[in-house]
DNA sequence: ATGTCTCCAGGATGGAGA
């Protein structure tokens, strides 16, 4: 089963880069983050003609997360649990049920927190706390699950091109960087540092500056396992030639095999 | 040193968010 992972900037501005890069890599499942539109507005016909169930978690203008699946999808919930006043929609879940597994599969679209300090980066780290608790729980029933998405997180120096450029930044701050610690010390798994290592490998660039052109790039998009998923992980790559086509995101897929 | 893109309101361009 391959499962992928594309914050796409917006689907208006992405109705043909889209469709052409699933054609292309022929995902069983994909969680989409930054849709920026209603549930109403989503193209999902342009999906459904490709095989693909459509499960959308829209907003006006910012944020909006999705799920698309070749197989059938139950259990369908929208938004984080942990906070009745946060109407932003950044989360998804669903069960992707398989031949030999019922798959748990969970699209998120992290605050990007910046700038720090202030009330938006508080909010960023209160999110990563409902983000560990929502965690605690799938793992306390041993439900099979992943995490994909935009974690709005750079791990580790060697995850960006320029750390010292980020040092101050939400992404990169101690605080943020232990959450995300905590996080995959529950036991969960970096799906591409179990099979990468080393500086280099990054999946968003942004589009100011020249970002693209100068490899200055950072890793930012994650798949986190659970432990019976991280069992059955062959591959985890991403999909980088894709921000050189036209009328890119500044994101990249990166996908799993298992 | 700077550099961009997307969305929306509103009806032109500018602000917000990233």
């Amino acid at each position: 089963m391959k499962i992928a992972s594309f914050n796409i900037n917006g689907i208006k501005a992405r109705v043909a880069a889209l469709p052409d890069w699933l054609d292309e890599a022929q995902p069983d499942v994909v969680v989409l983050q930054e849709i920026k539109s209603v549930d109403e507005a989503f193209p999902r016909e342009m999906l459904e003609e490709r095989g693909y169930n459509v499960e959308t978690h829209g907003q006006k203008s910012f944020n909006g997360v999705a799920i698309l699946s070749k197989l059938p999808l139950e259990d369908v919930t929208r938004g984080l649990p942990g906070d009745d006043e946060d109407d932003q929609a950044r989360w998804i879940e669903a069960t992707v049920v398989g031949d030999d597994l019922a798959l748990r599969v969970c699209g998120l679209y992290l605050p990007n927190g910046n700038p720090v300090p202030g009330p938006k980066y508080e909010y960023k780290l209160a999110w990563m706390t409902r983000l560990q608790a929502r965690a605690e729980a799938l793992l306390a029933e041993e439900t099979p699950f992943l995490m994909a998405g935009d974690y709005n997180i750079i791990p580790q120096a060697e995850d960006a091109a320029k750390p010292d450029n980020w040092r101050e930044d939400a992404l990169f701050r101690p605080e943020s960087r232990a959450a995300w610690r905590r996080l995959v010390n529950l036991g969960l798994t970096d799906a591409f540092r179990a099979r990468t290592q080393g500086p280099g490998h990054y999946s968003f660039w942004d589009y100011q500056a020249g970002a693209w052109n100068r490899n200055n790039g950072i890793r930012i998009d994650h798949f986190l396992l659970s432990p019976t998923v991280a069992d059955r992980l062959r591959a985890c790559q991403i999909d980088r030639d894709v921000r050189g086509r036209d009328k890119p995101s500044d994101h990249v897929p990166i996908w799993v095999e298992l």
